[in-house]
DNA sequence: CTCTTGACCGACG
DNA sequence: CCGTCGGCCAAGA
């Protein structure tokens, strides 16, 4: 059985990451707020990075709290794309209507 | 245990 | 608008 040297922090992260619906998008602080962490996103972000269960994560549906992609390891280009499929509009590396489609864990 | 790095954020000039 | 600084959190060396 593979064993994943995961802590609890970056479990709780992949959790929240994929409990993301499809054509919605979150950003890092978002994430971090709704793990209960609200400062905690840089580390949500390191996380992700590491991202050992891409692409069964939806990582690329989170962007930064500008609605800016920031970063993706498998490409930026590549992150628009994907979320443009989703039905997500994107335009210079940032998303339209983001505010509209940030998806809230909160509630 | 200490130091550095990182897909960040917000404020300041 | 752009560049820089400080802060907060976790993982890695």
């Amino acid at each position: 059985m593979a064993n994943l040297e995961l802590t609890d922090f970056q479990r709780k992260t992949y959790e929240y990451c994929s409990k993301i619906p499809k054509g919605k998008v979150t950003t890092y602080k978002h994430l971090a707020i709704a793990m209960g962490k609200p400062k905690a996103f840089r580390a949500v972000g390191n996380a992700l990075n590491k991202n050992p269960f891409a692409p069964k994560v939806p990582c690329h549906r989170v962007v930064s709290s500008d609605g800016t992609l920031g970063g993706f390891a498998y490409g930026s280009e590549s992150k628009i794309k994907i979320l443009k499929k989703e039905g997500v509009d994107v335009a210079d590396n940032k998303v339209i209507n983001f505010q509209n489609k940030v998806f809230s864990f909160k509630k």
